[in-house]
Parts: C-alpha cells; sequence; structure tokens
DNA sequence: AAATTGACTGTCAATACTGATAGTCAATTT
DNA sequence: AAATTGACTATCAGTATTGACAGTCAATTT
C-alpha cells in the first residue's frame, strides 16, 4: 500500500543521466549536481535513489554493465540465423545507433577507476569476456573449417579494433580512421577464407 | 645571478607525478593533495610551478604530447634500418619497458576531457597522426610493391591493436587478450605478402 | 476520510579543493 | 658580507562537494 515506486524506472533515468555526465566530465568530475541537473532533479534526490558516491559508482558500473550485456545479447540473438563475419562486421561498425556509443566511453572510464574501486574489476571483465565469445562463437560458426586458435584470434581483433573506434570519438578524429579500423577487420576476416 | 633555477627540471618532475595521479584517479581526480605528495612536495608549491589547474591540465597536455612523439620518434629511428611489419610489432608489442604505459592510460584521459579543454584536441590529434604516419611509412617501406591504401589500412589495424591492448591494462585481463591482439596484428601484416 | 508509504524539497554541517598572498630559507653574484 | 633571485612554506579565504536529516506533498489502501 502507499505511493506506488517508481524507484526502478526513476533509478535508470538517474543512471542513464550520470552515464552521460561521466562521458562528458570523467567519473570524478560527475557532480551530484552535475548529474541532477542532467536528470531534472533535484541533488538531495540522487542521493536517495542511489545512496552515497562508492554506491553511486557501483551502481552506474552494474547498469553499463548490464546494457553492455544487453547489447552483447542483442548482437548474439541478430546474427544467429546467418552467422557471418561480414554481418558481424557491418552490425558493429554500422550499426546506427543500436549501440550506445556511452556505453564504451563510460566502460573505460571504470576500467581506469579500478584503483579505486576494485568491485568493478569481476563485472567489468566478465561482460568483456561475453563480448569475446559471441564474436568468436560467430566467427566459428562462420568458418567451420577454419583452425579454431585462428578464429579466436580474427574474433579478438575484429573486437579491438571495434572498442578503438569509439574511444577516439571524443576526439573527432578524420574519417579516414574509422574508415581504417572498419577495412582493417574487413581485412583480418579475410585471413580465414580457403586458400586454394 | 641570484639561486639557480630548477625551474624546467621540477615542472617535469611534477609534471611526472600528475601524469600518474591522473593514471590513479583520472584528470578530474588527481588532486593538488594528491599531486603533491606523489612529487614529495607541499601543495603550493604544485601551483608556483604548473598554474592554476587549466594551466596545469593544458601543460599535462603538452607534456604527454611531447613524451608521446619522442616515443614515436625513437620507434621511427629504431626501425629505419630495416623497416619491417614485424619488426613494427615486435617493437610494439614486446617493447620492454621502452614505451610508458601510462602515456597511453593518459593519453586516453586527456582526449575524454576535450570537452572540458577544447585546446587540447589538436595537439592530441597530431600527435597520434604522427604515430600512424610513422607505422604507415614503415609499413609502406616494407612492401614497396603493395597497394599503398592496404598498407594505409595494415598499419592503422596494428596501431589500433596494439592501444587496445594498453587500454585494459587497469583490467588485468588474461594474457590471452594481449596475445590475440598481438597474433591478430601478425594476421594483418600477412595479408600484404604476395599471393603466387 | 484516515493512514500509510514513498517521491521529493529545503537546508545545514563537515569536508575537500582551489586560489592567493606573505613570508622564510637557500644559493649565487658583486 | 650585502644583495638578489628563486625554491619553498605557512596559512587564510572562498567555493565546491558531499552527507545527513527534517519535513512536505502525492498516491494509494483500508
Amino acid at each position: 500500500m502507499g505511493r506506488p515506486s517508481v524507484q526502478d524506472q526513476r533509478k535508470k533515468e538517474v543512471l542513464d543521466a550520470f552515464m552521460s555526465c561521466v562521458v562528458r566530465y570523467g567519473v570524478e568530475g560527475a557532480t551530484l549536481e552535475h548529474i541532477a541537473a542532467q536528470a531534472g532533479l533535484k541533488r538531495p534526490l540522487i542521493r536517495h535513489h542511489l545512496g552515497n558516491r562508492k554506491a553511486m559508482v557501483l551502481a552506474l558500473g552494474e547498469h553499463v554493465v548490464e546494457t553492455f550485456s544487453k547489447q552483447t545479447e542483442t548482437l548474439r540473438v541478430a546474427l544467429d540465423e546467418h552467422p557471418d563475419v561480414r554481418n558481424l562486421i557491418e552490425a558493429l561498425f554500422n550499426s546506427d545507433g543500436e549501440m550506445d556509443p556511452r556505453i564504451n566511453i563510460c566502460y573505460q572510464a571504470l576500467v581506469n577507476s579500478i584503483e579505486i574501486y576494485p568491485e568493478l574489476r569481476k563485472p567489468l571483465l566478465e561482460s568483456m569476456e561475453a563480448f569475446y565469445k559471441v564474436a568468436i562463437d560467430i566467427v566459428l560458426a562462420s568458418h567451420p573449417k577454419a583452425d579454431k586458435q585462428a578464429c579466436e584470434i580474427v574474433a579478438h581483433g575484429i573486437i579491438n579494433l571495434f572498442i578503438t573506434t569509439d574511444a577516439f570519438v571524443p576526439l573527432k578524429p578524420p574519417k579516414t580512421w574509422g574508415y581504417s579500423s572498419y577495412f582493417a577487420a574487413l581485412k583480418l576476416a579475410e585471413t580465414l577464407e580457403e586458400k586454394p
């Protein structure tokens, strides 16, 4: 009884605002005031919903990992029918709005905060491992005759090339940088083709 | 006349301490107190040597870019005699202490601060472009008959794979992650070989 | 309508951080 | 030895940030 709780929804909104602030100001630079302004709420409410600073950062970690995992799962499902390396690369590099670019930046920001918040390490590590695994599975399904180790290497390489591209976004680099990673990923994929 | 100035030397020491703090706490988390403790100095001295916060961050930017450029130049000179792609990859991935791992992390942290300190963008962009250029020149010299565009893509790819590896260091990932990037770089290099 | 529950606000205290200034001490020149 | 210059220290004021708590308002149940 009593007033119905919107805690779950509101908490997600606040975490989303937190994410935007981390992208702009970094983990330590994202103050309660910034987050509140971004979320359109008063400062004390942030604390009300997320707790003190440490709890906030850990909650952000969970949120980022959760969102990241959902994107990973979406990718897996999308390529389940036609698990082709080219489709994987297209999905990664030409996903129009499918993947939230903030996730990658936040992920890196949180990785760099591990020394202060060691609890972040495990979930961050595991979610990235899951991402790699999906890519590996797609490459393996795509090239059943190829060497397994080669497939793993190619999958890792494609993902890593994708990650770097995102990391440079705030630098507003020339488009060629992005294209190069994309074409390098394609070249990497080609190494798995049969050589007659 | 007067007491001899150690400003230049001390400034570099302070900037080095700043760099270490940025690796640990991020750009906004690296407080004057942290930096002073790291440098073994009193807090007001940091200001004395580097000026206010904005000047400090810009000075750090210059310092990181300068160090990065020196490493780039070292790489270029080291591979000038035998400009081979494999040597490039070895130099990048198996450089024992040659490359300061803090540079990469600081570089990324500064990239993420561009929105707050827009002056950082140009030097950061240019120094990375110089890094790419050295790699491209080595690949071109190594494969004079190969398609030029292909060489550029491969060079970009190798560098990007290297960068990702460094970015994950705070996550303490399994060694396989590093190996995968290394082998992916090798595979990418192989795509330039002549196909009979 | 009363009670209950939770979202939300206002406000204060404690602390952390930066900016700034006056002043001390050390090394060099004349 | 006096003067000069710069490294370094002590300390204060102003602001930003967090933490905490009391209290108001809204929505739902009984």
